[in-house]
DNA sequence: GCCGTTTTCGGCCCGACTGTTTTCAGTCG
């Protein structure tokens, strides 16, 4: 991927109060990202802006938590200087930056929120701030259909139907954070909880349990026989500093963050159907509770209980209530009621291929495109994972804004097999990410990409060509001898860019016939392909690559995410290249080659 | 504001597309 800009999904909090829990990568990343976008419609210079941009991703990138590092650290950071590192530690210490409350004193957050839609810049943003005193999303809809944009020098009537289409797409995400925001969060309220004596068993359960692309509140179960502690516990989580609902057995805070948190503390022996009927989905515990009662039982959040006696007959855990029920236990990932319980009654549930299951990345980038870490970094931090294999896939020439060269290629190929004599453990693999131009050609001519170990072909632009020339153009890479893998297919960015517009099965028609494999992309804004056209994929005989397009160390931690979505689509190990030992791995690679 | 085997100033990813314009600014990747 580009330019990592994820303005959708971004946190829009306030600052923290000094005192409360340490501000994590993310939120500091997120305030030196609000920063630039505030310098950029105020007008200051576009270098600095586009500093403070660069140093918000390396923030964001950065392996180690930034709060504990001292200036001097700090300044250890790409793009962080004197001046970036004085205010995240003012950021640290305070709670908030002086520098930017007087920018945030300028500019209504509202406008900010107006280059959340493609096409509005900050340019564009300010002067409908300034021309029509537009102040938000809402107000921008009202102006455009009230025509108050047609005098506005710049803004025709296509500005108009973007605009609108802008907002159509911000609504549908409206309320709901991406998969890592939600996952980040849980995790800390969970961990917040967990270190409490009267807390059992605890861990978050509804649609993040079951790695839906967006998340649009987080429920949080608990088990305890002295609910109170773990009430007031959550009460006082520093992130939350509204109340919504404060009970015995449920309580409703609202993050910073504007996130909706329920927690749910039931007795120990009832963990198991609480935790079934928390994770959901709503049409899978119907389906379950429909067995339940043609067997003379009644499942609720409580326990599976006969209706005749009234006797609990089991809850403890969800293996117990499935198997009661005549039902092997069904992976959250799967409960949506697609099937998965008529599959389950007949003995015929995937076996959905785990995150342990991956023996490597196949799509991973460093700084020598646009990544924020060295291959050597990379490297180490894949070992760390323990892969058996890892890819390098940098950036192509013909997307051009990444300055890659054959020469630099063929630098970092000499490079990779350096750093393969320190790992004798992981197989390196010097591959690349093409670009699929409008007519489905790639960077490189056959002899030049003979060397790669693998290629993957991505689209990174011209995303709205008609219907048949994106079919053919992604047909065309598939028929590539050198194309392994097709990368995020549908090039959508969630809540922001939405898929390509494609004859998808006769494209995975082409890659089954090919044996080009279809990339599952890790990152949260991606998860590309969505489980759905994993499932018509996979129907066709395609094999999968999940990988994380990680762009820093961190992310190749995105891999959970990949896998779950996977998972959703009823991906087994066996359909997942990566999953492979190397010999079948490099067979498949070769088997390309060779055509 | 950051950075430097072109270091303490003068550069900074850069080309393409879109919609509007009548020669280009803004946005995007």
């Amino acid at each position: 991927m580009a330019t990592q800009r994820d303005k959708s999904h971004r946190p829009r909090r306030p600052a923290e109060p000094a005192g409360g829990a340490a501000a994590t990568n993310q939120e500091i990343s997120a305030v030196l990202q609000e920063y630039a976008e505030l310098l950029a419609i105020t007008g200051g210079q576009q270098f600095k802006v586009r500093v403070y941009d660069k140093a918000a991703r390396a923030v964001g990138g950065c392996p180690t938590e930034v709060s504990g590092l001292d200036i001097k650290d700090l300044q250890a950071i790409p793009n962080v200087g004197k001046s970036i590192a004085g205010k995240i530690s003012e950021y640290v210490a305070t709670g908030t930056i002086g520098a930017l409350e007087e920018l945030r004193a300028k500019v209504p957050a509202g406008v900010r929120a107006l280059t959340e839609i493609p096409t509005l810049g900050p340019k564009r943003a300010l002067e409908l701030y300034e021309e029509l005193r537009v102040s938000s999303v809402a107000e921008l809809e009202q102006a455009v259909r009230a025509e108050e944009l047609r005098g506005l020098r710049g803004f025709g009537p296509k500005a108009e139907e973007n605009i609108l289409h802008g907002i159509e797409l911000l609504k549908h995400a409206a309320g709901r954070v991406s998969l890592d925001a939600a996952m980040g969060l849980a995790d800390r309220v969970v961990g917040h909880l967990a270190a409490l004596d009267e807390c059992g068993r605890c861990e978050y359960a509804g649609s993040l349990r079951r790695m839906r692309e967006t998340i649009g509140d987080i429920d949080v179960l608990a088990a305890s026989s002295d609910a109170e502690p773990l009430m007031d516990a959550f009460v006082s989580f520093a992130e939350a500093p509204e109340v919504i609902a404060h009970g015995p057995t449920k309580t409703s805070i609202r993050t910073t963050g504007g996130l909706q948190v329920d927690l749910r503390v039931v007795p120990p022996d009832a963990w198991g159907a609480a935790l079934l009927y928390f994770t959901g989905s709503k049409p899978h515990n119907i389906r379950i509770r429909e067995i339940a009662q043609r067997a003379g039982l009644k499942l609720s959040e409580y326990g599976l209980f006969d209706v005749e006696t009234g006797d609990l007959v089991v809850s403890e855990t969800e293996e117990d209530v499935y198997e009661r029920l005549g039902l092997p236990w069904i992976p959250p990932t799967l409960r949506e009621d697609r099937g998965e319980v008529e599959a389950a009654r007949r003995g015929e549930l995937p076996a959905v291929v785990t995150e342990r299951d991956i023996r490597g990345d196949l799509h991973t980038h460093t700084n020598l495109t646009d990544g924020l870490a060295s291959a050597d970094d990379m490297v180490s931090a894949a070992a760390s994972r323990g892969y058996r294999y890892y890819a390098i896939t940098d950036h192509a020439p013909n997307l051009f804004m990444q300055r890659m060269s054959d020469d630099k290629i063929l630098a970092q190929r000499e490079q990779v097999r350096k750093l393969q004599a320190r790992r004798p453990r992981m197989r390196l693999l010097h591959g690349t990410e093409l670009n699929i131009d409008p007519d489905g050609d790639v960077d490189w001519p056959p002899e030049f990409l003979a060397g790669f170990d693998l290629c993957v072909a991505s689209i990174h632009s011209h995303f709205t060509q008609p219907r048949d020339q994106l079919t053919r153009r992604l047909v065309r890479a598939c028929e590539n001898p050198y194309v392994d893998i097709i990368g995020h297919p549908t090039a959508r960015l969630i809540g922001k860019r939405p898929p390509i517009d494609v004859d998808w099965d006769e494209v995975f028609a082409a890659c089954a016939r090919t044996g080009t494999a279809v990339e599952i992309n890790s990152f949260p804004d991606r998860l590309d392909l969505p489980d759905t056209l994993i499932t018509r994929a996979r129907q066709r005989g395609v094999k999968f690559a999940v990988d994380t397009d990680a762009h820093a160390e961190v992310h190749l931690a995105f891999l959970r995410y990949g896998v779950g979505t996977a998972q959703r689509g009823w991906v087994t190990s066996d359909d997942v290249i990566n999953t492979w030992p190397l010999k079948r791995l490099r067979a498949f690679l070769r088997h390309r080659a060779s055509h």
